[in-house]
DNA sequence: GACAGAAATGATAGCGCTGTCAATTTGCGT
DNA sequence: ACGCAAATTGACAGCGCTATCATTTCTGTC
């Protein structure tokens, strides 16, 4: 049958303790007991059963990447820091369990401890919106499930991933100041996240450094989709002095203002510039591609399980790493007419 | 502490045994028992370990949800299975691990192997190309671990599920061919593919049916990536006859398509008609948006997960169903100039 | 109403590992 | 050498559940 932890203490002459010991890591196991042991795991191809570990020492070795699946269903950007969150745990011998989490309805708590009793989560990754949904929050830290954010809007005690998205937002609309442009309109997105907020930011940031004066006219609602970009485009588009440059605050909004912008025959990037932001597939499969911020989300993934697989372990407090971004100057925008 | 399966004996008075019948399933209960059993768990919260049930019944309630990720970094298609796969296995009180698995390398197999020890794997779901990967199937197939295959290429003894994407092309070609097209053009996706062969097929069908000799020329090789689409469809413009309507195998390549248009000065659908195949997000994205066939990825992958735990569960020997497919005509096809 | 056979239930012994705490060995100073 | 603290190691008892097989409780039959 299988092999067993006490196969390998049997074969090492050892007790079944001290290959407990050596398979945890444990801090004191003479280095020649630890070698001998090694070198029996790896010759007989031994494999700890995860149900064993997981009843005898309380812990699953699992992580649960939570996830909105409400507003995107099936996004580039999660199955990318799934990707992420995947590599970190393969290479720490945790396992991830991919948890789509609808967050309206009144039993959301409920379906969150069902979660992580009927898995024995050891710990919480989060994408926002939910990295800043106080109810879940106060849940995990009643539970006492350690958890680590992604791009959360609150930074204060938040362990995780970020990226400093307003400074990239600045950068981006400074390079439509540079091009030439003046009137410059935004498309915010949805209200909540904290993307939406920095974007603004920069935004703003970027106007004022130019000297020019923020309009609130120019700048629109969305709500990150396609189809938001398209409207929020057209109602810009009235404007009696229409803007020769939009930043959506994502990709997918940008694709929508040039949808907007072939309705009325205006020629990208000749009469409008458009930038986007995320950097996602459709940036470069629309004509023109799309200039845009690329946002490293498979790194995060990686980093924040890193940062949650460090305090699982118990070693330290976890920090808020910050990851850099990079501008992707592309066809979509050009000097001003 | 938390609520044991003894606990729930206890409040009803039956043994653990008993509990632990009504928990699994199983057909001797008497009825007004089993009742009785379920009240309490219900008025007790009680949740099973998953560790203990998995030690204990040498099964772990986990299934995996085997995937190439060498090809498709983060594509959408393999999110929306993960949604429908994580659907089936909530409602059946089962766990889903997803699982990127890159094919080339020399220890494939031993990281398949690796994988289905870890995490004492119950089955298995995979996506093409890994549904026709012969290693793979033997592998799992010596090691007893039950597997569901999504579109797989040999549709013999395959346990899962599948649509008819042959007669879905020939019918979008059809439509081509109503709308007056004669000189129709198609660009293959990655040969081992399943879909690739089927969707040529298709193509053939339909010229067949309106009688158009099949042409060579028309036919270029693509990746199913949106680069390959460009260099395809920039080949087929240099025919003598250029074609008036391009069948792209996938919608990533027909939007390269548009984008060669493009440099061409090729107005769609004016001057030639585009569509792809899948209905991925990009289709609606795109200007003009793309004529294309939905594909219920997400159903698929609910269904092929609900096959697998047929199977797991021992009952009857599963199925390969097949899905219908729906044809999205939209404005990127027209009628013949 | 006694009895075979089926249906329902229970007692017992683990599954493979880790926590706890006790026992042993080692290193070091004098 | 000797004693003592620190470093290593081991014995043992579960973790919460299920498999196995034994036992009890129902059925219906004549």
């Amino acid at each position: 049958m299988r092999v067993r932890l006490e196969d390998v203490a049997r074969a090492t002459g050892v007790s079944p303790k001290t290959v407990s010991r050596v398979l945890n890591e444990e801090a004191s196991v003479k280095e020649s007991t630890r070698q001998k042991v090694l070198a029996a795991m790896e010759s007989m191809n031994y494999r700890p059963s995860p149900a064993a570990r997981g009843l005898a020492g309380r812990r699953s070795f699992l992580v649960a990447m939570l996830y909105d699946n409400n507003n995107n269903p099936a996004s580039t950007y999660l199955a990318e820091i799934q990707d992420g969150v995947l590599d970190a745990c393969d290479a720490n011998r945790y396992s991830m369990m991919a948890c789509p989490l609808r967050m309206r309805g009144q039993d959301f708590i409920r379906r969150v401890d069902a979660l992580i009793a009927d898995h024995e989560i050891d710990g919480v990754i989060m994408t926002p919106p939910l990295t800043d949904y106080p109810p879940l929050l106060q849940r995990l830290q009643e539970q006492g499930v350690p958890y680590a954010s992604i791009s959360p809007l609150h930074r204060g005690r938040a362990i995780g991933v970020c990226m400093d998205e307003q400074q990239a937002a600045e950068a981006l609309v400074n390079h439509l100041v540079e091009l030439g442009h003046r009137r410059i309109a935004h498309i915010v997105g949805i209200a909540n996240h904290g993307a939406s907020r920095w974007r603004l930011a920069g935004y703003k940031d970027a106007l004022a450094a130019a000297g020019i004066t923020y309009d609130a006219q120019y700048v629109a609602q969305g709500e990150f989709t396609f189809g938001s970009g398209v409207m929020a485009a057209r109602q810009l588009f009235a404007l009696p002095q229409r803007p020769t440059a939009i930043f959506a605050a994502n990709d997918d909004m940008a694709a929508g203002v040039m949808w907007a912008a072939n309705e009325l025959g205006l020629k990208v990037p000749r009469d409008l510039s458009v930038c986007g932001f995320d950097d996602t597939p459709l940036a470069t499969q629309l004509w023109p591609p799309l200039t845009t911020v690329r946002q490293p989300s498979r790194e995060m993934g990686k980093l924040a399980a890193l940062q949650l697989m460090e305090l699982l372990r118990g070693r330290g407090t976890g920090l808020l790493v910050q990851v850099p971004y990079a501008l992707q100057l592309r066809e979509s925008t050009a000097a001003v007419p």
